[in-house]
DNA sequence: TTCGGAGTGGAATTTTTGTTCTATTCCTGC
DNA sequence: GCAGGAATAGAACAAAAATTCCACTCCGAA
């Protein structure tokens, strides 16, 4: 009795068994469920006894686990998991050719998808190598020293904008999402003084009201901080601090990859800054 | 003495010593020598007396082997194995030597943004690696069938959302976005008919709200389409089609990369079947 | 509240595994 | 052809691992 009767043989099959007994699986047997999807890696390499400790719970346990499964024991399950690693390593090289190949081939929704993937690869990179240090640096500052800051973003940029809003709040970075629901766009804006600071989204072709409402926010003496695509942005001029990021695009829509690592770094950036860090 | 002094401790170092010592080693170390680069793999997850076996040697060889390239004994080696399976992105070194090239570690924001970078890369490079086509054509093919989508997507998951409601509406698909303004979303959740489709978008920890509008969609007889991070999530279980992707992340912040290339596919793919293409 | 059973933690047990040791073999140089 | 030393095979050993076992806990039903 070599082969476990009834168990999942591949990875694929063994996730679908874990996701349909996900409800029905004991306390600790679910945790170790969990465990084995996020770090399958783990499962594959360590021991009964390092996989519990960081799993946090018993030996016995994985054991129990393996058995609830069906198989015979902790060492028919890791197999699987071992196997998947095999697998993977085979097309190992020739990842990024199969890639293409499969999504071509496959379906017209995966060569979409793989178009957009790869635009937002592309993104990443070309702006590795482009990106100016000193510019991030003094945005930082800039966000750094005001009270409020005002997140401007429509459109496409809202998404931007409105996850700014998300992290920001949960670092305790006081901001306000200039949403303009309601129209009520200007009113909001309206509030700037010059203790706070204007974050602008705004690529092209560029909103008029998020224009407007930048140039306002200038009148009222706030900082500005923008990120366009360009310095001949019209967001570009009243700027303090000015970060340039060109999105590749696919089929013309173009990433947002990029400027959400960017937002997600001034996010942070600030916080850290403003708790001494 | 717990690491091996002056032993390769990376795969290529290793390939790099046994081609250096090829020549002079004896007859038998050769023999494994020449296994080990031959099946890494089965140096990585076999056992000394399995490997022996298949290696057609005994096992104090491999022993022998792991002492003359400097390593305390074969576990020490076959570690190096291993942890070329682990590293999946082959490039990782490179990236590093880029950013020093570029001075981004010379500032904390630099080396926040580079790390909100490289988690979006991993995310996207792990998920083609393991995307499911099969899952992504059943999603765009139930959206496509929708007469509305609601989408629904708070907190972290909002980019998203909105992102989805600005390209469907860019793209004439009829959607409405479920976003919680002023408390409604059970109101405009309640207007969800059979005919229509629920996109939900949803990762750890699960808002609550998502996950009752999404089953509340579900009771009105409407189809579910989840974008979540495991099959254990709670809105996996309803979903008609399951998109899951499991974003890296950096200090506790997850990329969007993946998920927003994922939905601009989707809006892409639904306008596109449904024009006829 | 008490009973019963499923679930759990942790130590004891057994099995597997890596390593060491030594007699023997195989070369090489004389 | 014969020392002498390096290399090897295979068994013996020690370490580490997986698995089992049992007392205890927790939870729901009577």
């Amino acid at each position: 009795m070599t082969a476990a009767p009834g168990a999942p043989k591949d990875y694929q099959e063994l996730r679908a068994a874990i996701a349909r007994r996900a409800g029905e699986l004991p306390r600790r047997l679910a945790q170790v469920a969990a465990y084995a999807l996020e770090f399958p890696d783990e499962i594959a390499f360590g021991t009964v006894a390092s996989i519990a400790v960081s799993a946090g719970v018993q030996p016995s346990a994985l054991v129990r686990f393996s058995h609830a499964l069906g198989y015979h024991g902790f060492t028919d399950l890791q197999d699987v998991f071992r196997s998947r690693l095999r697998e993977r390593v085979l097309n190992y090289d020739e990842r990024l050719a199969q890639m293409r190949e499969h999504g071509l081939a496959s379906s017209k929704s995966g060569l979409v998808l793989d178009g957009f993937l790869e635009a937002s690869e592309r993104s990443i990179t070309s702006y590795r190598e482009k990106l100016d240090h000193e510019a991030l640096e003094r945005a930082v500052e800039v966000l750094s020293e005001a009270e409020i800051i005002y997140l401007i973003g429509l459109r496409r940029s809202f998404p931007i904008a409105s996850y700014l809003s998300y992290a920001m709040g949960k670092l305790g970075v006081r901001s306000i999402l200039v949403d303009g629901v309601a129209g009520m766009g200007s009113e909001q804006a309206g509030f700037i003084s010059g203790r706070d600071a204007a974050l602008t989204i705004s690529f092209a072709p560029y909103a008029s009201e998020t224009v407007a409402l930048t140039l306002a926010a200038k009148t009222n003496g706030a900082s500005i901080v923008s990120i366009t695509d360009s310095v001949m942005s019209p967001v570009a001029a009243p700027a303090d601090a000015l970060i340039e990021i060109a999105e590749a695009n696919f089929e013309g829509f173009r990433s947002l990859a990029t400027t959400m690592a960017v937002a997600m770094t001034l996010a942070v950036a600030v916080a850290g800054r403003r708790s001494g860090g």
